[in-house]
DNA sequence: TTAATAATAGTAACTATTATTAATAGTAAA
DNA sequence: TTTACTATTAATAATAGTTACTATTATTAA
């Protein structure tokens, strides 16, 4: 059980994966591929994606949902998500970088690793957002920090 | 569907939420309460947590697994998880401050929260596995930022 | 005191994921 | 090339965590 065999299959899941930017659920990859292999199953999905990943070719991203999101980007990168569409995109590189700057710092637990996950609205949906204010009253203060009430918004799950 | 009564069920939910420091999940709170209102129903856990949550008595926190985990306190901190036993831990204010003062950079989207998630070994786990190394080679390279890979250890879930 | 509404325990249903199975196909000796 | 060995597959069953439903009880409001 460790002499993986690259199936029409498995490229085709590790391929669109990489086409993609869009961080796609299981069950969006199984749509992806039925394109070229109709009759490919959730099983062979599933068990490629958790092969793919073992072998450290794509990685699963914490989103937190109970759909898990497969990214054909195997490196160390962060994320964003719409609290409003659901949307998730990759994070500037450069908004990371202080940020690794200070996380070294020694307690009681050896850090080994983290996850790193922003919500927002994204471009469209941010622009939506500001059309509609405009026939309101202009509003002043910013929700960052503060309690995490209704952090996720109606962005599908 | 607004007026909330406080039974003696979500009571204790909360209380022990409170009590504890350990993030428990849906099922560990049903055992909690178990001790004091034995005839509870595993709906009335789930059912009381999700109005807690809407009420910002408490949150839920994304743990990169499938089983959710509830934390007593609404505000917002961070949290580490140990990768060998599971254990979950607030991280200490201090490790967080100058982090946040980087994020608030603007980009296409508009930031409006972020979830901060730390993984490594517990003060027990590091102990324990600083007595194994004595016996062995001792190495150099520190497995940070690099590929995702084998992020998660045997921790459970 | 009656009517409306929340909440409950128990149970059924749902959903994402994982495990099982019987069949197929690639690989590695013999 | 035959042979055995093992990885992989599609289909399907099973599991696990969570949510929805139901009939009943408790709390509040008119
Ligand atoms: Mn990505
Ligand atoms: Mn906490
Ligand atoms: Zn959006
Ligand atoms: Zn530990």
């Amino acid at each position: 059980m460790n002499n993986y065999r690259m199936t029409p299959q498995r490229r085709l899941i590790l391929e669109e994966l990489r086409k993609t930017k869009k961080h796609p659920t299981a069950s969006e990859v199984y749509q992806l591929v039925r394109k070229n292999i109709p009759d490919i199953s959730m099983g062979t999905v599933y068990r490629n994606l958790a092969i793919l990943i073992k072998q450290g070719k794509i990685q699963r991203i914490n989103n937190g949902s109970k759909k898990e999101r497969y990214d054909g980007n195997p490196y160390e990168h962060f994320h964003i998500k719409c609290t409003e569409c659901g949307r998730i995109d990759d994070l500037p590189e450069d908004l990371v970088e202080n940020i690794k700057r200070n996380i070294n710092i020694n307690f009681d637990y050896k850090i080994t690793g983290y996850d790193l996950f922003f919500y927002g609205l994204c471009p469209d949906c941010k622009r939506r957002q500001e059309d509609k204010m405009e026939e309101k009253i202009p509003e002043k203060s910013k929700n960052y920090g503060s309690l995490k009430l209704q952090k996720l918004g109606k962005g599908e799950d």
